[in-house]
DNA sequence: TTTTTGAGTGAACATCTGTACACGAATGAG
DNA sequence: CTCATTCGTGTACAGATGTTCACTCAAAAA
């Protein structure tokens, strides 16, 4: 037992994740690399002081995303973080200036994800040249939501949520994401006649749309079984229906 | 003094609303015909006992409606607004059973008033017969949206919020909202064709985008200026541009 | 008239909250 | 080695929270 020098109890020990009193569903893995960094009985505690404090970051991190999934941030208290940290309230200002400050870290954190879904995209679209892609495309985007289950569920509800800074960090993102896809979309053959507001507006209803469909998706499991499918379906659909108003959106610029 | 017959200090008087701290902002009338019902000075007192007690009930739920516009449904306390309807805690309980019950009542009155802006648009729709009524429509819709902001800002905020009974109750709402509304497109000539399955996904999409539309518009007053215009003319492109696609689609639907 | 009813009161409770403060002890630098 | 750094601890406090309980007292019912 007292695995490194814990006299205490309740010392900085392993928990970490696995909130306190539910330890809801997905428990996502804590960390990536952290489960390696312990496998060898020899160099056991052979982690550096920074290491322990990232992980201990990352455990608010992850906690508050858990708390997140079922309550609004806005309701979240700074102890019930720490609580599910595994540290006592008043250790939670060595990481964070409070919880709004851990708020807009979640969104940069969770943006970052989102980025990647849109960089995986963008390789796809770029190996394979034709304007139908949209099932592989929603293809893409659901696996990393399935992957990422939390961060996007973060996402979602503090899109629109009560605390200003954490809205205006998502909002600020979104737009900047949207702008990214213009970008990419600019490069495409068929759209090389399009001027940039028009692509931006596209851009951002495309975002609208798959946004939408991720809430949906993720909400979807209250009702029947087997509705995911649907909503997949669904927005496949909404998709291909923008990209034929598209085709005729070009006919009509010049008027 | 004494308008009423209040023996005891801070009785059920006038104020009302007000808050008990900050005040803040737009400030409901907290009724729509209060105001004109103590005019005749002879009977000032004819108020009946329901009338105060339903008074008081809706000045719990536009309190709620205030501080929803500044932060989360659920982060809001049950002191908070029997302070901000003038009564104590205790007396909240006469009208609802739970802050969770008064949130259900608050998604039903507010559904109403959507459903007036969707009766309004209907009633346009079947004025006119043609389809570019896009502009109209919009316009209907964001009259609405200054006309009952906070309403709005409610359903937009909670639509994904934390308490799960609101979030489903907004969400149901919101297909049946979508229904109503594929089933007025049913009625179009140019649509009389479509399958029902299409006409729904469709008018979600419609939904979708003038809800997110709605969205940006209820927070783009905290960057520039007349940034609201922006925001509908490119709602509207976006519309006209699905619009577009149904037309392509229905050549596309047999195959 | 008398009686009943029920919206609102105010004190009390156990529990939770954010934050201040002094302290401990292992880490890493010198 | 010694010593400063710093992540985490435990105690403490003032304030807010949901809910209980016994109460008042005017309006409605009898």
């Amino acid at each position: 037992m007292t695995r490194t020098g814990n006299s205490t109890r309740t010392s900085r020990g392993r928990r970490a994740e696995s909130g306190d009193g539910d330890g809801g569903g997905t428990s996502r893995p804590a960390s990536t690399r952290a489960g390696a960094a312990r496998a060898d009985p020899k160099r056991a505690d052979a982690e550096s002081r920074a290491d322990r404090k990232s992980r201990t970051r990352q455990a608010l991190l992850d906690t508050t995303l858990d708390l997140v999934s079922e309550r609004s941030f806005a309701s979240i208290s700074l102890r019930e973080v720490a609580r599910g940290a595994g540290i006592v309230p008043t250790a939670f200002y060595r990481h964070f200036a409070s919880m709004e400050d851990l708020g807009v870290t979640l969104v940069e954190d969770s943006m970052r994800v989102l980025r990647r879904t849109l960089r995986d995209g963008r390789r796809d679209l770029a190996a394979r040249q034709a304007l139908p892609t949209v099932r592989t495309s929603i293809d893409i985007l659901f696996n990393q939501v399935r992957e990422d289950e939390s961060a996007f569920r973060f996402l979602i509800r503090e899109q629109h949520g009560g605390v200003t800074e954490v809205r205006r960090a998502i909002d600020t993102e979104r737009r900047l994401f949207a702008k990214e896809l213009a970008i990419d979309l600019a490069r495409l053959p068929d759209l090389s006649a399009w001027d940039a507001e028009d692509l931006e507006m596209v851009a951002d209803l495309i975002v609208t749309i798959m946004l939408t469909s991720v809430a949906e998706y993720l909400d979807s499991d209250y009702r029947g079984r087997g509705l995911e499918r649907e909503v997949i379906d669904r927005v496949e659909r909404q998709l291909v229906l923008v990209f034929l108003g598209m085709d005729r959106w070009r006919s009509r610029r010049d008027h």
